[in-house]
DNA sequence: ACTATATAGTGCGATATCGTACTTAAATCA
DNA sequence: TGATTTAAGTACGATATCGCACTATATAGT
């Protein structure tokens, strides 16, 4: 692999990196309280998806780690934002539905963000972040596959070692 | 703004904040001991643009706060890859450079990367990578001028909160 | 020069993130 | 059905990230 490749798929990923940083200081700006983007992101999953998601689910969604999942749930729960309960269908597991406060909350934080979509929106074009969001999805995708086969290649020796992230949404 | 438009923005962040964590993932799990991609950005930083920078000047080059900053500069120092000294030039201030262990350390690293890399470059093509780059780059520089002008109507009314972010690169 | 303001860096506390190890329940299989 | 393995969730500890407050120095304004 030449210098200038690897260069390139860096740059990528630096790139990338950044606009993630920038786009959570974004909306963590406009949340209130203890929450952030995490318990945002949740809550609209729970909405745009469905709700009644597992926290496993709700993990693999994100891409974190479960004990991740785990603890921003506890944070929405407290705030009283949804309702975890038991799973009828298996008992080792649970199942995460919003309550009306967890709605009030998340139409809140989305009306609260419009004014800086809409900024964004004038100076990017519709059309241009369409055509991005295929091939981010496509290297999302791909990453996301390699991830997994390190995984399993490295379980052999090692264990379970994340053996809860897998593909999503 | 309607509602479709707002979700495509949304989903745009979504991907690129699961290919950060993904690509985060990666290196992570290339890189020894208690150091992270944090890290070998630095290094790396300090190799392809120069050394000699100051921790305000990395800073605000990975778009991090600068207690991060410190943070990540003090694991880097106990670990004799950089070397920080005070700036001749500015009292206040100091100067970041490459030790040879860094050097190293960092083409190491790259090398440890390489096939997770050419797994990636063999997926995704090269023209790809760079027709997003550019895309990518303007939305990052637009997210980067709405966190200025965000901070400073703020800080009329605030005082100094994250005085210490700015464009970079 | 003197004062006021702005800037660079750090100390500290709060919370987030993540890995490891554990508990409990389910699924597999003998 | 009993034993083994797999899966879901949590407890706990380590480190990362970040905001706030502070110190020290530099710069601007008078």
């Amino acid at each position: 692999m030449d210098s200038d490749t690897r260069l390139l798929y860096f740059r990528l990923f630096n790139e990338i990196g950044i606009i993630a940083q920038l786009s959570r200081a974004m909306m963590d700006a406009r949340l209130p309280g203890g929450l952030i983007t995490p318990h945002f992101s949740v809550l609209n999953h729970l909405i745009r998806v469905e709700d009644g998601r597992t926290p496993l689910e709700l993990a693999r969604a994100f891409q974190v780690p479960k004990t991740t999942m785990t603890h921003t749930l506890s944070g929405l729960e407290s705030q009283g934002l949804i309702s975890v309960r038991p799973n009828p269908q298996d008992g080792r597991s649970k199942r995460v539905w919003i309550t009306e406060a967890g709605r009030r909350f998340r139409d809140g934080a989305i009306e609260a963000l419009d004014e800086d979509i809409a900024a964004l929106a004038a100076l990017v074009d519709r059309e241009e972040v369409e055509s991005l969001i295929g091939p981010l999805i496509e290297i999302r995708k791909i990453l996301d596959a390699q991830r997994d086969r390190a995984k399993s290649t490295a379980d052999a020796s090692l264990g379970e070692a994340r053996e809860d992230q897998g593909v999503s949404s």
